[in-house]
DNA sequence: CCCTTTTCACCTAGGTGGTAAGAT
DNA sequence: ATCTTACCACCTAGGTGAAAAGGG
């Protein structure tokens, strides 16, 4: 599915008129495997609102990077507005051939945001590592879950995403003037 | 709105590791304009089979280009499967602002493709006209319109086009298993 | 009369969380 | 008990010709 919030940025300082490569990647926070403990009351499950460290990670295979569809591009034309990753996909499945982001359910993933220069030389291997650079927002760490562990999170993402909008129990839209 | 059915191609020949851009554009087959004449029976109208010459075409600005969204790709890229044209929308208003393609209802016109070879030599505008080549399929040509006139045409539409799939009596598909 | 514009029901295509059943 | 899977109703987004209204 897709990855909701959409990572975005804005860029600044590209050659614009050189081409650039722009792609994201996810690597794990920690070692671990999380867990989540329900409270029962007589008629409700609770979900704690913290993770439980349940022992080590699952073992993972290499990660897979996902190139902005819009790659390769002019600088002038990434940083003339904001960059958003919403083709972005994540998926549980190790066997998935969709070329979707492979993450393991029930662990932390810190996403990465890359930018590689194209360079025109003939040579343009060499300077691989120079022309290469990689950002990293820590806000944006998250637990990857099959099914949300927390009601809030499920009514941001009902409040937030447009095609959750059948589960809202009132229009935002409407909000100002139908309350007060 | 979209030109159907899709202009399609199948590439061979590129360098499979050059870029290209690959685009499309219209020109006029003649310089008339043409009209259609109904008959009326005590029931129904019926159109005629071909066209009228009603004058001298009108006016046109010069002709719009569609890019294939996928340009630039490698040539290894264009040629891997069919190249489908299907993003690209046709109007009349000549005042478009969503970069369609426009034209004159009741007009003949000639689709052209054109393939780009991207060259990376620091003057390449020089070699602008080598770097060219257009492709003509007579068979292609079509008279533009607002509104079908001929109802074989609408029919063959609406059974070869998904979005129209309302509009028909039977579904293609049952169709061996529920006739004979 | 002939053509164009606007609106509409009806599709395709695909992104939501809910839910119930399944797995461990 | 905890997590995963498969399916679903309900959305967004947008491509169809029909039909009615409009224009010259």
């Amino acid at each position: 599915r897709r990855m909701f919030p959409t990572f975005q940025v804005k860029i600044f300082g590209m050659d614009p008129m050189a081409d650039y490569m722009l792609l994201m990647d996810f690597v794990p926070v920690d070692d671990k495997r999380y867990r989540q403990v329900a409270f029962l009351s007589r008629r409700y499950a609770f979900h704690s609102s913290s993770w439980l460290v349940a022992g080590k990670a699952d073992p993972a295979t290499p990660g897979r990077v996902h190139y902005h569809p819009d790659s390769p591009a002019k600088g002038a034309q990434w940083m003339k507005q904001i960059v958003s990753f919403d083709k972005l996909k994540l998926t549980n499945n190790l066997l998935d051939d969709n070329g979707h982001i492979i993450l393991n359910s029930m662990h932390r993933y810190q996403p990465r945001f890359h930018v590689v220069y194209v360079d025109p030389r003939k040579d343009s291997e060499k300077y691989a590592e120079e022309n290469f650079k990689t950002f990293v927002f820590e806000e944006t760490r998250f637990t990857a879950v099959t099914a949300y562990q927390n009601h809030r999170i499920t009514q941001l993402k009902i409040a937030s995403n447009p095609f959750a909008k059948g589960f809202r129990d009132c229009d935002p839209e409407d909000w100002p003037r139908n309350h007060r």
